[in-house]
DNA sequence: TAAGATTGAAAGTTCAATCTTT
DNA sequence: AAAGATTGAACTTTCAATCTTA
């Protein structure tokens, strides 16, 4: 029945789904970011972060490791953000190969002003259509996934 | 209680999980793909999508609808795939402004060797890991969510 | 004018190499 | 040598403009 690597019909059904929702809300949910903000869903993370830590600042490692990027990745995208003046580089005084990312003014008021429409899209595109248990099962899903993957990269 | 557009903890969190699942997810999916038969997720589908069609052959846009792509990402991705000798292009019969993209033969060993060993895979992080429940519970999860986009959208 | 499709430029991402400090 | 971080080149995706045929 369940021999070799093959999904299932319900299985091949449920893969499918999933893999269309992620292009889709992830394409709609930069779309209204960029009209609304002037954002990509990629500078709104940032942000997030930066506006959640301490001070403003991280370090960049401990960044990438936050949103699972490669450092190289946001390296990069911090470039473009400083460009823009959403964040600011300032020097590590306690490591001398670190630095500091710091959130700007503009990049505060940036995220501030983004955020409510931001979250008032994911919640009635996804979470004013799911139940209390949908919501409860989508996390554990994830959950049992987001392991079964920590795992297998730990053997590889 | 609900009043503004946040989401409450519950939500957040599953929300956070879905986002980081999505992340490493498709992350893991391209690179056990690149490493194993040098193609991108992208290519995957691509090829997955001609390999169910009619003669291996499909129009440019009724491909692009099917992967939800705008037109000119599918134009530049098929430009890159031929000149890689996966897929070539043919003249429309019947239409003179139209296409056709056709899969070739090293387009289709590509699939048939890449298929087993990437069916593997998402088996064994995300269908070995869910129960029968669990796999509705995406499915129904997913259908929801794509409903509420395609209604907003029709909206807007 | 609209549909099917492509193009070029700009923005974003990955990979390997590099640089400095620990 | 390893950790923190950046760089340059190649590849991918988006956006707006364009071209041809219906």
């Amino acid at each position: 029945m369940t021999s070799g690597p093959w999904l299932d019909d319900r299985e091949q059904r449920a893969w499918r789904a999933y893999l269309r929702l992620n292009g889709e809300l992830l394409a709609r949910l930069n779309r209204d970011l960029q009209a609304d903000a002037a954002l990509s869903l990629a500078d709104y993370h940032v942000l997030v972060r930066l506006s959640e830590a301490d001070d403003g600042r991280m370090r960049p490692y401990a960044l990438a490791d936050d949103l699972q990027w490669e450092q190289s990745r946001l390296s990069h995208h911090l470039a473009r953000m400083q460009r823009r003046g959403l964040v600011s580089r300032e020097e590590c005084a306690g490591d001398g190969r670190g630095a500091w990312v710091v959130l700007t003014r503009a990049g505060r008021r940036a995220i501030e002003s983004a955020a409510p429409k931001h979250a008032a899209t994911v919640r009635s595109v996804m979470f004013d259509r799911l139940s209390a248990s949908d919501v409860a099962a989508l996390d554990r899903i994830c959950r049992k996934v987001l392991a079964a993957l920590d795992e297998s990269d730990a053997v590889a």
